[in-house]
DNA sequence: CCGAAAATTGCAACCGATTGCAATTATTTT
DNA sequence: AAAATAATTGCAATCGGTTGCAATTTTCGG
């Protein structure tokens, strides 16, 4: 099982009678190498199978082209949308990406970047854990001048720079949807108000039934996770309120669509007893029926923003420290699911 | 923005009085280094804020603790999931991800391929691109004997292991099942054949047919990349044929649930005219009505078991080498879509 | 044809940890 | 207490590129 021996810039050098030195700036195109030698250079590492070993090279230029993206999960629409988007812009720019996720725990968030920390990573994107309080783990990037970039879930600091969307706006704008369809008792399935997002979500909804004098009741706002199964309970809640509401605004699609499963089998009409928006426009809004009225997310240009932004700021075409939030535009896409009149 | 000194083992050590040898085996738990040696190293390495270099290691020993990963596309729920498999068991194991994208092409396939090599991956999980024909991009990992597995888009080749279901198995139940259901003329939505799984549940397909006395007509096996645009295609296709087949399998599900709201849209009651089913038991199946029937594929636990069996390899515990293939259990789940007669 | 400027190339230190082997120290055994 | 064995620790080379600065070669004007 012996390794063949690797082929280094040690053995070009030396079939080429130059120095190691000139073959390393010949490889990369280092302008004050002659043309011709750098073409001979090219052949001949071509010609004995060469491969630059990465690390040789990172542990002396502190560079290492890899940047550490830390997500929630990595298994649902938005964010493997966001990856991918990521993945593009990094892999374009001859960056690659190393992804873990933290399974909403701020533990294994801190854990994973602590690994991130170690492997050195050129820059750092996160979308925080559902419980992280705080951003100690983060820190260490920071006094080593490593960016760190936060989207979708950001926390509140001038010290990093984030990517999202105006979630304050658009649940507002969701909600004033709502209620102009003439929903007066609008339940609002929220998720963990420490984060941004939700935070911001209901934030958007409850100022909206105030400039519409739609009173709010704390009632009809429920926490949970936003997962399926959430869904499923929500719904076996909502139906035993004793007044049952006649509008839900939930904060993601994913859970609004299996609490709507739920009602369906209950009997209840969508839109017609209740209206329903979700948001994210998930793929299955255009497949459950009735179609779902949501906020269009755009994963991938999150993604493929953060990232660019991240990489402007590596290559030193822009400088992040000068952006605190960048805020992408969403639109409010109507569908069956909330028209209880014909607009 | 002079970067602050980074902290070594040559400074603990010397805080201590003591090699870095000492230190670098105390860290690590080697056992010939004294206990209250190794107490006194984690204590300073804490106190200096410590932080390992993981390229300097790397370079030594020759060993990443990093594995690459390249699949067609990072965002489609079967990806992701198995994406969210092999970051749990990987990390689990203090490996790390490099995950790349090829965009279903291969060129880049053959990109990212160079640059996991380069980065000396300790092993490497593939899932092919639409076109990709030879593995030549992936014979230097053999050379270098870095282990090399495939899952879902295999390679047939002695060389490689690759984590599969029973596709051809898959394809004949589905069939069986619509041929049961007193189905005649199936469709068959099918995607690049050069790809084993397509071609496998075409077989499967083809073979069904013919074990129940259903002749195979070419013309209804429609060929696409199976997007979400070919399915909504294909239902045109379907709509504009002579006679309208009976029944629909498709090679996977996201495909077909566009042609099936096609469909739907154009009229056709399902399962009563057209009975159908797919292949992956993709969330949306449940949403879809009427519920599709589907091949349950369970990603997350391919994603576990390729990595897990890597793994095992790379820590010596097993060797895939005697593995060829590692066949995944499937199951036909049965939904309203395919019900033409009560069962 | 000479000397200065420009273009190329090389020296040698360095990045930070790992490791085979030898050396030192501690513990037992006789 | 000396000898043998076990437990710890350290030396010094090594992994494979990168880089500041000096050295060498080439080019060219006069």
């Amino acid at each position: 099982m012996s390794q063949p021996k690797e082929i280094t810039i040690y053995d070009i050098a030396r079939e080429l009678n130059i120095s190691a030195t000139t073959v390393s700036r010949g490889l990369k195109g280092h302008p004050t190498i002659n043309k011709n030698t750098r073409k001979k250079i090219a052949e001949k590492a071509k010609e004995l199978g060469y491969t630059p070993n990465t690390f040789a090279g990172s542990l002396r230029s502190k560079r290492t082209n890899t940047i550490g993206v830390i997500v929630p999960r990595l298994n649902s629409y938005f964010m493997s949308s966001a990856l991918a988007g990521m993945e593009h812009v990094a892999n374009k720019n001859g960056y690659n990406l190393i992804i873990s996720q933290s399974l909403e725990d701020s533990k294994k968030e801190i854990e994973n970047a602590h690994t991130m920390f170690n492997r050195r990573v050129d820059g750092l994107i996160v979308s925080l854990a559902f419980n992280t309080e705080n951003i100690a783990h983060l820190l260490p990037f920071s006094t080593r001048n490593i960016p760190v970039m936060f989207f979708d879930r950001v926390y509140n600091s001038e010290q990093f720079t984030g990517v999202v969307i105006d979630n304050f706006a658009a649940g507002y704008d969701v909600t004033r949807h709502l209620i102009k369809q003439g929903c007066k008792r609008i339940v609002h399935l929220a998720g963990n108000t420490l984060r941004n997002v939700y935070h911001d979500r209901l934030e958007g909804y409850s100022q909206a039934l105030k400039d519409h004098g739609v009173p709010f009741d704390p009632h009809l706002v429920i926490t949970s996770n936003l997962s399926e199964e959430a869904g499923v309970e929500t719904a076996q809640q909502i139906l035993q309120m004793p007044q049952l509401p006649d509008g839900i605004f939930s904060a993601n699609d994913n859970c609004l669509v299996y609490c709507m499963l739920e009602l369906k089998k209950a009997g209840i009409r969508i839109p017609e007893d209740i209206a329903v928006a979700g948001f994210n426009n998930d793929r299955v809004c255009q497949i459950i029926e009735p179609n779902l009225t949501s906020i269009d997310y755009p994963g991938y240009a999150i993604g493929e923003t953060t990232a660019t932004h991240l990489i402007n700021h590596l290559l030193g075409h822009t400088n992040i420290h000068n952006t605190n939030t960048i805020v992408l535009r969403t639109e409010l896409v109507v569908r069956a699911s909330s028209l209880k009149r014909k607009e």
